[in-house]
DNA sequence: CGACGCCTTGACTCAGGTCAAATAACGTGG
DNA sequence: CCACGTTATTTGACCTGAGTCAAGGCGTCG
């Protein structure tokens, strides 16, 4: 199946946002979309000669397990983001459907082509990389120093961010995108400290919650400095 | 001062190496040689128009501050390592030296020019990016679930891989680039649980110290899943 | 020799993990 | 729409691994 370009949703922002439009045409014909549902898996760590992809819509997780079977989520992908590890020989690490999510999936040998015939694409990867590591990084530093319910309201307010369209205004009521539990895996702490934390920024007036995975940012600020 | 490519230690592996002689002696031109002694500063966060570099000996550190002006040291640069966000505004992280380092600097501004007109560049900067990339997500996988003991345990046989000049066996016997808070703040743990594990590492037969750096693996499986 | 920085060790504390149970949200089929 | 089974979340009680505080050893450099 060959791509709508024109309809995509991250037309304007994903890596090949950056071809004109006859070099999108060309490679979207090496490309198909694809669709996963929550849970699904895209690669396995391990599969050799795992593809590429940007994600259009949904959300994904990427993974790794330690040997007990525990998942430790590694980064969040977005709408946009770009997946796949053009040079190594096997992917690295699981990466998951958070919630359904269309993608826009690229052979590894097709993608090589096109950094080949395409400068303007290996730069505009080159920076999203750039991106994910400062990311990987953040997500790194937030473990230090600082208390469980320190890094879930930051945790929280990054999410914020994210659910939000506006580039640097955290949307103020957002559904959460991970369950308690993956919540916890990304931070290194475990569902019940997770769910105390939550309660301890609702009872401090930072949050309030609607149901399960409602969140309202009243008060942003004591997220970032609380207890 | 021009730079001398021909007796580069890192000629062969640095990203450089993808340019021939030519196109190399051209972006030598643009850059020159730096060098650090232990614990001098080439980036500080926030530096505006901060410069790129290829390390050329020694090892750097790249780090941030939480608001107690705690280090937390995220990732290790080794010879041949590139460092520099050529696309963000201005740095985000701190780089400093570990160790007497030589560096091959150029300011940013040239280096976006050497990537526009070296394609082959820039799909090896995009390469080394993912490989920071995925150095990053492994640890922070290594702080999940696993006890101090073994994060220590799994860092050292790291740190011997490094410090090992064949691509996949760990030295044998090496010493320590870091100091022991730098191991600490590198694990996300204290000073003293770090020199603990070490105590318990060599109790158990793991290894053997040589004084307060050197490091002999005696029994290095036992590393990966101790306690 | 003395001072300083780094490392080790010990005693004590506490944040967060573990185990267990109650409650709330959700999907499914009748 | 409701009853029910399933899964996610919250809460409580208790325990432990790692942090904190404090002291002492070891090297090194001036």
């Amino acid at each position: 199946m060959s791509l709508a370009c024109e309809t995509c949703a991250v037309r304007e922002s994903a890596a090949c946002s950056v071809l004109d439009h006859d070099e999108r045409e060309a490679l979207s014909k090496a490309g198909r979309t694809r669709e996963l549902t929550r849970g699904e898996v895209l690669f396995a760590a391990g599969d050799e000669d795992a593809a590429c992809a940007t994600l259009v819509t949904g959300a994904l997780k990427v993974c790794s397990y330690d040997e007990d079977g525990n998942e430790r989520i590694l980064a969040l992908i977005h709408p946009s983001g770009f997946i796949g590890e053009m040079f190594a020989p096997f992917a690295a690490h699981d990466v998951v459907a958070l919630t359904k999510s269309t993608l826009c999936v690229f052979a590894k040998a097709d993608m090589q082509r096109a950094l080949d015939d395409h400068p303007k694409l290996t730069r505009a990867l080159l920076r999203r990389s750039q991106e994910d590591l400062y990311w990987a990084r953040q997500l790194l530093a937030l473990g230090s120093g600082r208390s469980a319910t320190e890094q879930v309201g930051t945790f929280l307010l990054a999410l914020a961010q994210a659910a939000s369209d506006s580039p640097c205004h955290p949307s103020q009521r957002f559904e959460l995108p991970l369950t308690r539990g993956e919540m916890a895996s990304m931070l290194g702490l475990t569902i019940e400290t997770v769910s105390r934390a939550m309660t301890t920024l609702e009872k401090q007036g930072a949050i309030r919650r609607h149901g399960a995975r409602g969140i309202e940012l009243v008060d942003p600020a004591r997220l970032e400095g609380s207890v």
